[in-house]
DNA sequence: CAACTATTCAACTGATTTCTTGATCGCATC
DNA sequence: GATGCGATCAAGAAATCAGTTGAATAGTTG
């Protein structure tokens, strides 16, 4: 029968749905977006069991939003493509126009950015022309496999240790994950105490890439 | 603690993907993205009782994808913006690209379409031009709500009592809802039975409108 | 081959989801 | 105010899902 037939059809639409329908699967998503990383490594990004992460991410696999590949021991996930991306990219901004928890949640797990400069793409690379300090402030692993050309790589956990290396006078522009990611902040406001001009890049890394701009990639 | 926010607000982003991780869910998304329908007409579409429709609309209205408006007697919902039309037509289109079950429950579903013509919205603006005749066969409600101007009205069910309308040597260009609705290709194979040459257009009406091409509203 | 590492599998619990059925509510009309 | 219609609510059954735990597997290293 034809209603059945639709059923199926729009069932397997609903696939894509129900992999992004989990808030550890999403969070799955948004470190994928950065590069490929190992189960482990994925599983600690997320705080989860090892044998719950393979889980989530066989979900994901089977949506097609993810793909594996074993490298030696490990199995490397990674996004499917770049139209997973863009997919990611805009439930997000769906969900902030639309659910009303999104503007607390984001608030209670970002802080006030009242007082955090943001700036456009644009005027990062404007200010990269006029030799402004990049702080790229995700995990090393995710800086390796691709940042902005001649950010420094500054992880979470280093930025209290770091502060000292900018001198009086310097403008630092920090950049992570995206615009719902709280390590830009952190760093601005660490910076901002010890009275530097600290700015954030009002989106992330990913978007970045996907304009076409320049990447480079390993421990550079 | 700070894992425990970044928890909550992915959760609150896995909401919007839970809308649309119900097959019956995103049957409703498709049908509104036409235009905006009562709680009844969206049952019968989609082959379901009133109570269980009424409670997708509302899992559809708490992550924000729809609006509902009380009209005398009834309750309309509509999608909640085109940026939802938007997700949903990426979505879909994520699931064509990667999930491998997409291919045969679309054949299943729409048949061969190996003998089906199609034309992009640019032909058909062309064609238009060139007084071809366009018939929209989706319900009549859908139509109403908003149309290609010139076209006319053939609901699925009336496809075959209307063959006979169309003079042999005219050419018809048919169109429903998108580039998965299969209401256009039943329309295209019963007029190529009868010898006329028809075609449809490769997606949808909603492509159309969101293409800012011009749209007629009403029984026009 | 033994030992080790990274990942997956299998089994299980508690929570959630889907759909049904029947009652209830809001609004319009008689 | 009674009646009727469209929609929602409430409760329950069957299925599915998220997470845990412990065993099994694939691949590497000694």
């Amino acid at each position: 029968m034809a209603a059945e037939a639709k059923s199926v059809l729009f069932d397997q639409f609903a696939l894509v749905g129900k992999a992004l329908s989990s808030g550890r699967r999403t969070e799955l998503v948004d470190v994928l977006a950065q590069g490929e990383r190992s189960v482990e490594a994925l599983a600690e990004q997320i705080g989860q069991s090892v044998a719950n992460t393979s889980q989530h991410l066989q979900v994901l696999a089977r949506s097609g939003l993810v793909a594996s590949q074993r490298d030696g021991n490990r199995v490397v996930y990674r996004l499917a493509g770049e139209q997973v991306e863009v997919l990611w990219e805009m439930l997000r901004a769906v969900a902030a126009d639309n659910i009303a928890g999104v503007r607390p949640a984001a608030d209670r797990y970002l802080g006030d950015r009242g007082e955090i400069e943001q700036v456009s793409r644009d005027d990062l690379v404007r200010r990269l022309g006029e030799g402004v300090v990049v702080w790229d402030v995700r995990p090393r692993a995710e800086f390796e496999a691709g940042h902005v050309p001649g950010a420094v790589s500054v992880p979470p956990e280093e930025v209290q240790r770091r502060l000292a290396e900018v001198p009086e006078g310097v403008e630092v522009v920090a950049y992570c994950r995206g615009r719902f990611c709280v390590f830009a902040d952190e760093a601005v406001r660490a910076l901002a105490a010890r009275e530097r001009r600290a700015m954030r890049l009002e989106d992330g890394f990913p978007e970045w890439r996907r304009a076409g701009l320049p990447v480079a990639v390993g421990a550079g």
